[in-house]
DNA sequence: GTCTATAGACAGATAGAC
DNA sequence: GTCTATCTGTCTATAGAC
């Protein structure tokens, strides 16, 4: 027989500051809508956060504002660690580096991805611009590289970008032309990372 | 006073064959999709067409077999157009220019953008997986040309998508750093189709 | 070949209690 | 701070008529 505060923590979830409840829900939110999308709903935030659909709406206002300071901030984590990069010793080694251990985190990068095609709505689309435009910009500021070789740079990213959004690590051996690529990809990440 | 003719059209479409009726859906449904992604509503597709939803449901079995049906379509189109180019003399120089009359259907790369995150559909997934493994692999196979070109040339390829699908063109003059990366990317392509 | 009507499911948001 | 109950709108899919 569970005990009585273990049927009071399932049925009613521990009690939170608001602001622990807030940061508690944008991370629940970032991995919910970096798998679906816009698409994914409020619900399977809930759940993900353990509290009830309502409070969701009820503490961001609407799922809509929820999805815009997600991906506001994802965007702001991003242009942080490129900018700190940007100011070391070997800028452009490091921004490489820096952007290679976001990617770690898949559900950053699907989230971004996602913002890259949902710019349907016009404050996503430019937090979306803004975000691109400041990788190159900050490369070519700190490197002081040629265009060209900035431009590089943010395809580069663009590429590992779709190949984490196709999960192409997980599908290896069913596509002769995907495997070469991948090799290829990670042949040249770790040639940047020597 | 509308002529009866006129009447009957707003209330009943058009008799097709069958054939050309889904030809025409497709199409439709081709746009919708690309804007909305699967989110896009059979609702919408019907209204683009000029028929009824579930006539739209009748023909095609279910909405996610019409996208599915059409992501097909439009990544087979891709390799069919970048196969063409790799068997011109300069295979490299073609494939490139092919890829950039491509990408001046709007709805053809951001339908491609949606089915590289609406991976969560296994079937697009591996469609999408390959037309990306595709367009490495006859770049190799045909010029011959080092792993790393190749990817290079994928990789401009994805971060001319994403351009297309923030739609960076019509936002200039938002952002500094967006701004140098489009000219420096159209820079590039003038110079590749010199 | 194409429609109207509608069932059935679900999601976002609001009201109000505790 | 958090929940339950519920309204309202929207969407896919089916049934059946023409």
């Amino acid at each position: 027989m569970p005990s009585e505060v273990a049927v009071k923590e399932s049925a009613r979830a521990v009690r939170m500051s608001g602001d622990e409840r807030r940061e508690q829900i944008l991370l629940a939110a970032r991995h919910v809508f970096a798998e679906g999308g816009f698409a994914a709903t409020t619900d399977e935030v809930a759940r993900a956060a353990a509290i009830s659909q309502p409070y969701v709406v009820r503490l961001f206002g609407s799922k809509r504002d929820l999805f815009v300071e997600v991906y506001r901030q994802a965007a702001g984590e991003v242009i942080e660690v490129l900018t700190a990069a940007a100011q070391e010793a070997d800028p452009g080694e490091a921004m490489g580096r820096a952007y290679l251990e976001l990617i770690e985190d898949r559900d950053l990068l699907r989230l971004l991805m996602h913002g890259f095609i949902a710019s349907a709505d016009e404050e996503v689309g430019r937090v979306a611009r803004h975000c691109l435009g400041e990788a190159y910009r900050l490369f070519v500021a700190s490197t002081g590289a040629e265009p060209d070789e900035a431009r590089q740079f943010v395809a580069f990213g663009m590429l590992l970008n779709v190949l984490v959004a196709v999960d192409a690590d997980a599908h290896r051996g069913e596509d002769a032309g995907m495997d070469a690529l991948i090799d290829c990809v990670v042949l040249a990440t770790r040639r940047a990372q020597a």
